[in-house]
DNA sequence: ACCTGAACACCGTTCAAGT
DNA sequence: ACCTGAACACCGTTCAAGT
């Protein structure tokens, strides 16, 4: 009933963006958000379709943040790891929207734009097409997946308090059944994510610029 | 009250499955579960902690499907083939699970089973701990990555007429500003994800064998 | 011990009404 | 035209009661 206080879809979209960064995806609802907002449920729907619109919303506020790097001022390599890692980089700073962005299909500018550099920097590497789509496949596929691997994967990435409590699950698991698994718990306690990042990267970037068959 | 139509938690696994599969991940809830097997929703906390752990059977029902090939038939890089193929086709056949794949951490037998075994098949190829590792997140990110984009990536996989669908509205953005999508979107209209797999994980098992630094 | 209905505290969204 | 409260059809889960 008439407070002005019509905002923008912009504040809307970083107030989402901040209420999942503080308490988790269970922290966003429609009734969340419009409280945040000082107003009222239904009001949304004037900015966003359905809750939907909303989790694409956050997915883009994080796509956003990336910095794609300006073009071809090194070899192509130099350039898609500036590219894979700085995608990397923005995922990994929401750590509570991964599950978003794994699950949602953006097809918004900031998104299209990141795959438009990506592809341009591996196109200077001179390849078919069909060459050129494989690689773009790996590297997306990489670069998401490691994400996700920080988040889900069986073992733990950092120093952090509780990736080094899953560690210890897996080491106390029976090695005389788990032989590799167990040590590996023990050696994922040093694990530095971004020297690790890196590492996979170029022996992917390796093999995509090896022999073609 | 008494029917005594107790059900294992294995045929409730499957249910649940069977529900996602059918019908998407909006099928599944305690009540509509409870529904399939003909009693309340609350019997289903005598087979389970909570809607959490329900998710974790349904990805769990997935991962079991997985067949680990016997170990060292050939070449290490010909068994860890193998074995991400092998994950990659189970998840792929329950395309609806995806999500919850893809967000759950799993630390069931069956998982654990697929971990080691990768390893198992990675360290035939003679690496430090340090490296094993490496070369265990790559692979496994990139399986999962792959998932990923299959589901919700800007080129569109398989010639499915939504993929096509997909493809058709990527293609049919300015030339000018994505240049190299626009002619990608047409590339993928090709696309046999079971090729494109395939290519890109042996460039990235030819990068893993590279010369170490 | 195992089972289960009613009730509670949430959701997203429709609808009809406000200005 | 824009806004919004009440109400509806769902959720997962607590609680108390059944056998």
């Amino acid at each position: 009933m008439g407070r002005p206080a019509t905002f923008s879809r912009d504040t809307l979209q970083h107030a989402a963006l901040a209420l999942v960064d503080r308490g988790g995806l269970s922290a966003l609802s429609m009734r969340s958000l419009a409280a945040e907002l000082e107003t009222g449920a239904m009001t949304l729907y004037n900015h966003v379709a359905d809750r939907e619109d909303l989790d694409l919303l956050v997915v883009d506020a994080v796509l956003g943040e990336v910095r794609v790097p300006p073009a071809a001022r090194y070899s192509w390599k130099r350039e898609v790891t500036a590219i894979a890692t700085a995608v990397w980089r923005a995922v990994r700073a929401h750590p509570n929207v991964i599950p978003l962005i794994l699950t949602r299909r953006t097809r918004s500018p900031a998104s299209l734009a990141i795959a438009e550099s990506l592809l341009a920097a591996l196109a200077r590497s001179g390849r078919t097409r069909r060459e050129l789509l494989i690689a773009f496949r790996a590297i997306t596929a990489f670069v998401m997946g490691f994400a996700q691997a920080e988040m889900a994967g069986p073992l733990s990435m950092g120093q952090g308090e509780q990736a080094i409590d899953m560690a210890a699950q897996v080491r106390a698991l029976p090695p005389d059944r788990y032989p590799h698994l167990t040590v590996m718990a023990a050696e994922a306690t040093k694990s530095q994510p971004e020297l690790e990042f890196r590492s996979c990267l170029r022996a992917l970037l390796d093999g995509l610029s090896g022999t073609k068959r």
